[in-house]
DNA sequence: GATGAATGAGGCTTCATTCAT
DNA sequence: CATGAATGAAGCCTCATTCAT
């Protein structure tokens, strides 16, 4: 339990030989495929029911080889949360500071986030929102910690826009309140419409439309 | 699975003895027992972690005296989120229903949520929000039925606000898409300043009040 | 990890049913049972080398019921090692009073311990002198108190015989000391002639009797 | 299995050069510092508990290493334990050659094996009284050939002395029986206040006296 | 109806050993 | 010679479920 694990990205500054580097790669190259064997995997069969053989099967390697690059079961869930963490905030990210952190960001945070990430990268939606929910302790204070940055994300997003604008909220919770609503309407409009809709023909663009409106005039209505 | 489970309400109408009476009673008394002990449990060590030996011994009763009321693990839990659900949308219609489905009734309901049903019922909290996510695919049939339930009555108001108040919604969807909004919103809430936040000394009250102004903003901005 | 186990000797006092005393007695057999294959498998196999699988088989349950008994492999070895500790210390005590106190004692408790513990249960032997050494720091624990207990034992005796001839012995220590060395001759011959079984067919009398000597001499020298 | 590991004393006797020299010593060196960091994990992990892992770690070499130099984990503690044996053996004929095998040389091996031995190398003890016990039938092997060898030493003293002293010990077997007597009374005095006892501030001196008293009188009982 | 001992499949994890580089 | 990533068999243990009493 208190054996380190490979580390993919070593802080040794040394210049590396280039089988050593060839090596380094080829590590970092086996660690993501097991992590997207993970990924798959724990979507379609659940977090619990998939066994560490079906997983190692997935990604051609031996069961040892899974326990050299991640501690245990747990670790893997926990690495592969924070990879889609990473992932899903940065295309939010990138959305607000393009838009100049507008309203317009808003809008195509959003808008993205059904387009692009919903539908391009559904599993990742099962693992965050529903593989991950419930299980250890030690998964649930990693959910929260993502869910948090993601929410003041929104929140610095909702405090600049207010600042730009001129106005003033509503309450001094107003700004985490409203983002951690925009966070809850995503989160059960893809779990809704993507995750348990077998039929993936909604009509995704005029739900993600509805619901950008609506966040617009929630955000308006709590201007005072 | 084949062994037909005791209904505690058979549709037999035939007059009871006196002791059939009593025992009709205490087979609802053992079953609810059973049931809250299962809710205690399953919220605080989670559902898997949670085995039927300890559910057993926290309802003081053997674990045959279990499997005697439920078919198995996964019915205890399918029966509790029923049980959950059905609590949780009486209380909400009721609201509805008093204030006669005006923008009003949004409020209530909301503050009902939050003040009577989250402040009292954390475990159910836990439950419905998490231990029931990422289970079997029966187990996430009914999540969804049940959600589903929960978001058509959220629905049903807002097309008799709709109606009501004579104005339209920008699409055919947005009834439901807001529906599901408030939805993933109170659910969010709920997990990020219920289950998640060991200070619960949070000004809930703002919170709430800052929650529903969202959603009335939020609605309005979809009446054109 | 926490989960008590069932114990033989339940401290309740109130009268049990006919079919309740049938079932304790079940129990406490098939303890017995599970314990006793231990010892033939631990003694043949070695400790590390015996699978739970073929210890439940070779006590004809299923594993689930060795660990129904038994928390797990290791309290199985400390359980099987108290047991052995139990028996050879009456064995011995029942000598020394027999003979009470005197040096006849350390002459019948040792050839007890050769012709009666060591030639019945050259098991128990492997379990105390070989298997439970070099395992976990509990059995280790365990062991270090049994070794304890047995050698207060002799040093008791010890004491008595100074006391009854009205001798001294050299220090303070003595007495504990020749207890140790005494034990450690025991094991020691055990070891060599039962554990190693050396294809001479040893005379073991004669060795008990040289041993006796070597220990009633030990003793005399350190009287002053 | 099949392969032939390096042997530190290779039979060709043709001169070496300088390089080969060099590595040989080098060879030797790296051999030493593998058995020296097994020693050291073994004693204080356990041999089981104790992985290759852990040893290379400590060794400061790879796995790979280790192998080249051992054909095994249990080849590696049964040369262990056959250096420990030499170094023992050595030491203890050292003291009774110098006295010329008198009782004399009694008391002076004790004192040694006390007083050098068992302070200086704790560990060494802890490989050959425990770790060393309840393994693989070749290591309990090599156990009881070095055991043998180390009782075979002391019962030639013994001869010597019932020689030199013109006496005759009670049979024929008695001094072996008194060897294996002395080897246990060493061997359990050293578990007992060596290895368990924490507190090591024990008066060594007069155990160590008190248990030569002990063999004196012992072997004088043996003589007729 | 209630009990609780028994079952056994299945899961996670460890670790000695190998071998291509 | 040295390295360390890869292997996979094997072990311990859990726990939902059953059924004789």
């Amino acid at each position: 339990m208190k054996k380190e694990k490979v580390k993919t990205e070593p802080a040794t500054s040394e210049p590396l030989s280039k089988s050593a580097i060839r090596r380094q790669r080829e590590r970092e190259q086996r660690y993501q495929t097991i992590l997207n064997a993970a990924e798959t995997l724990f979507a379609r069969e659940g977090y619990h029911k998939a066994s560490m053989e079906q997983l190692a099967d997935m990604a051609e390697v031996s069961v040892g080889t899974v326990y050299f690059y991640f501690k245990n079961k747990e670790d893997l869930l926990i690495n592969l949360m924070d990879e889609i963490g990473f992932k899903l905030r940065n295309m939010l990210g990138e959305e607000f500071k393009k838009s100049d952190f507008s309203m317009e960001g808003f809008r195509r945070a959003g808008q993205i986030f059904f387009e692009d990430f919903c539908s391009n990268h559904p599993e990742s939606l099962s693992i965050l929102f529903r593989e991950s929910a419930g299980q250890s302790p030690l998964v649930e204070a990693h959910r929260k910690k993502i869910f948090n940055k993601l929410i003041n994300d929104v929140k610095a997003a909702l405090l600049r826009l207010e600042e730009n604008n001129g106005v003033r909220f509503q309450s001094p919770l107003s700004a985490e309140v409203m983002a951690v609503c925009i966070m809850g309407m995503y989160e059960r409009i893809a779990y809704q419409y993507l995750i348990w809709q077998d039929d993936r023909s909604m009509d995704l663009k005029t739900i993600g439309e509805d619901a950008v409106a609506f966040i617009v005039g929630g955000i308006g209505n709590l201007c005072r």
